[in-house]
DNA sequence: CAGGATCCCGCGGGATACTG
DNA sequence: CAGTATCCCGCGGGATCCTG
């Protein structure tokens, strides 16, 4: 069944996902997750230059997707955002082999 | 040899690779030209909503970071392009999986 | 420690009009 | 067709101070 550019770009799963992704902080959040559930001040440490403000909305914008959990002060990805292992799986080696 | 987080972060190929997908346009963009070399009135059609000025910018940049090259107003993407193809597939199969 | 509340600024990006 | 040039606005995000 063909399906028009148009409806593949509407209902398109990299779109929805680009979404998802769609700044540098929050992929490196998501990236020091996937190694260890982490607390708030730990991420603050790792992610150098972010500002409170922004890593508590960035946090809290992941928490509303599904992405990631807060339990106790301690932030870790559910299911959904572990799913996302393969994506930075393929960034990384990406990374080494062009940039 | 165990490597500080502060190292990784600085050196780190998923933040690289990040700053080359750090937005939603340049990766519908390159989610277009994976299928095919496509003009700039082509894209501008795909791309619903996006403005000249703004496919203009994205293109340059995509071209100035060897991604995507252009030949007689036809653009396509470089090895370097196609190299985010693993990506690509892994962020389509996650989005229609989870999203 | 883990944020919440404000203030403020730059720039990403749309709209529009023009050109080779 | 394939852009370039302006104008303009919203909001992403830093800095700073405050709170439970």
């Amino acid at each position: 069944m063909p399906m028009s550019n148009k409806n593949e770009c509407l209902d398109c799963p990299i779109h929805k996902t680009a979404d998802l992704l769609s700044d540098v902080w929050t992929i490196l959040i998501i990236r020091d997750l996937i190694k260890s559930n982490k607390r708030f001040t730990e991420l603050e440490k790792l992610l150098e230059g972010i500002s409170t403000r922004t890593l508590t909305l960035k946090l809290k914008k992941l928490v509303k997707e599904g992405l990631v959990e807060k339990k106790e002060a301690s932030y870790s990805l559910t299911k959904k955002g572990k799913g996302l292992n393969t994506i930075f799986e393929a960034m990384n080696k990406y990374g080494k082999k062009f940039v």
